[in-house]
DNA sequence: TAGTGGTCTAGACCACTTA
DNA sequence: AAGTGGTCTAGACCACTAG
């Protein structure tokens, strides 16, 4: 549609931004940003036809490799899709391709302030529920362990987890150093560990977790569920968080972000 | 440390996977495949190094934009850290890059057995924290829209928004029609809508939510906050949804992948 | 048949790191 | 100085879509 206009086709010199090459952000970058800022301002609109690759070469000079490239930016953002043989072309928002991370969770554990405190670490007979997660025989021993996390003195989350107990698997060392949460989220060097799977539900506290977090019974709260796996494809611990409700908030955009221009 | 295996270096025919050209899957994926695999049976371990882009191109007989697409691929997954003039290395799991899609919210309301129920839809004076987040007067005439999900004839959600109103801008009947929920997920075709930001948290529910979604007063629930903006940066809709906390769960897998072979 | 995106080639230069 | 990733060039062929 804008592609059509005869403005953009004769591609007025002043009013069509260019690619500098002396800046520091690179071409496919700069190119990128051009689209972008079209579609945020709504000369592009969902539904629209984006200049096709040759176009965009020819318009900002540069190689179909660079024009592919942004494009290929914009298609990983969600902001087009690609019909091979008709075009590129403006996606509406759509709600469901939204994300987002853990990263306000992080944030709640590895701010300067945070303390995390062991409230009790042993070894106990497998449950059946924890048989079943880790996946061990029931009365297996496992380990048992038991965490405070507070944020300026004051308890944001608990913490409980299930450790396999292996002699033949140094393992719970060094689980127990990457479980210390500081690693966990920062990537602690090497590790065990090859892959985690994560669940995130709302629960209300009962009443040993309102004692701990210093909460009313019955309040708000994050379970942030997690299992993780080592290289044989082995469940290696299982432990959940309980995190007060109003300590924490999941936070996603979707569409077109507004000034930034933050890459991938 | 698994590139200097001799194994590796001499690169003995049978043990080496090579690039079939003939299969239905490209190069450049059949070999983010093979270095996903090294990573995820701990053929290469977090912290070890991937071979460079010549030594891809020298291996597996491709060029090197195909050796760097590969890799590119597991860069945007965060399996590994690509350093210039160092390396490429395996990354560690981090539960930082976990990341939660809304497809489980989608799919909540997108089932096939899913019924919308407006149970009011009227003007009113915006309150101060309505004229506060639509960015409006107060006292502003605004409409107020209350509806109730529901699968299977049993109710899963209650959502309420508050949307601008403003006869100069034909945006309510559009808005109507995309908040009718089945065009917010899919994308309905053209829209009036940026973007928009969300919220995830966690509350209990009251007295009237436990009523409409007849679930106990006080359950776990989650509250999905809502922003839309139009193209001119400006509020269009503000509002929440309430879902039962059971009918909710949001999933993320951290690390490598274990068997599919899933591209983005 | 012409245009499109998807993929690929076979190089190149640069900035950076390491030795 | 050698090796690495980051970027870019200037093409190419293919499968697909649309007129």
């Amino acid at each position: 549609m804008a592609s059509k206009d005869p403005q953009v086709l004769l591609r007025k010199g002043p009013l069509e931004p260019r690619i500098d090459r002396d800046l520091f952000e690179p071409p496919y970058y700069q190119l990128a940003n051009i689209l972008r800022r079209q579609i945020a301002t709504g000369e592009l609109r969902p539904g629209d036809r984006v200049a096709s690759e040759v176009q965009l070469c020819e318009r900002y000079a540069v190689s179909p490799m660079t024009a592919r490239r942004a494009l290929t930016i914009l298609l990983d953002e969600g902001l087009v899709t690609a019909a091979r043989g008709r075009g590129t072309f403006v996606k509406p928002m759509v709600l469901g391709t939204a994300s987002f991370g853990l990263g306000a969770l992080e944030e709640l554990f590895n701010g300067e302030h945070t303390l995390v405190r062991f409230l009790s670490v042993k070894t106990m007979p497998a449950t059946a529920r924890i048989s079943q997660r880790l996946e061990v025989p029931v009365d297996d021993r496992i380990i048992a362990i038991r965490r405070l996390l507070l944020r300026d003195a004051a308890p944001v989350a608990y913490h409980r987890e299930y450790v396999i107990f292996d002699p033949a698997r140094p393992i719970i060392e060094a689980e127990m150093g990457i479980t210390s949460l500081q690693g966990l989220f920062q990537g602690s060097g090497e590790t065990v560990l090859k892959r985690g799977d994560l669940g995130i539900q709302t629960t209300v506290l009962t009443e040993e977790e309102a004692r701990l977090l210093e909460a009313p019974i019955g309040s708000a709260a994050f379970r942030v569920e997690h299992t993780f796996f080592d290289f044989d494809e082995q469940p290696v611990s299982w432990g959940w968080f309980i995190v007060r409700g109003d300590c924490l908030r999941f936070n996603a955009t979707v569409g077109v972000q507004s000034p930034a221009a933050s890459g991938r």
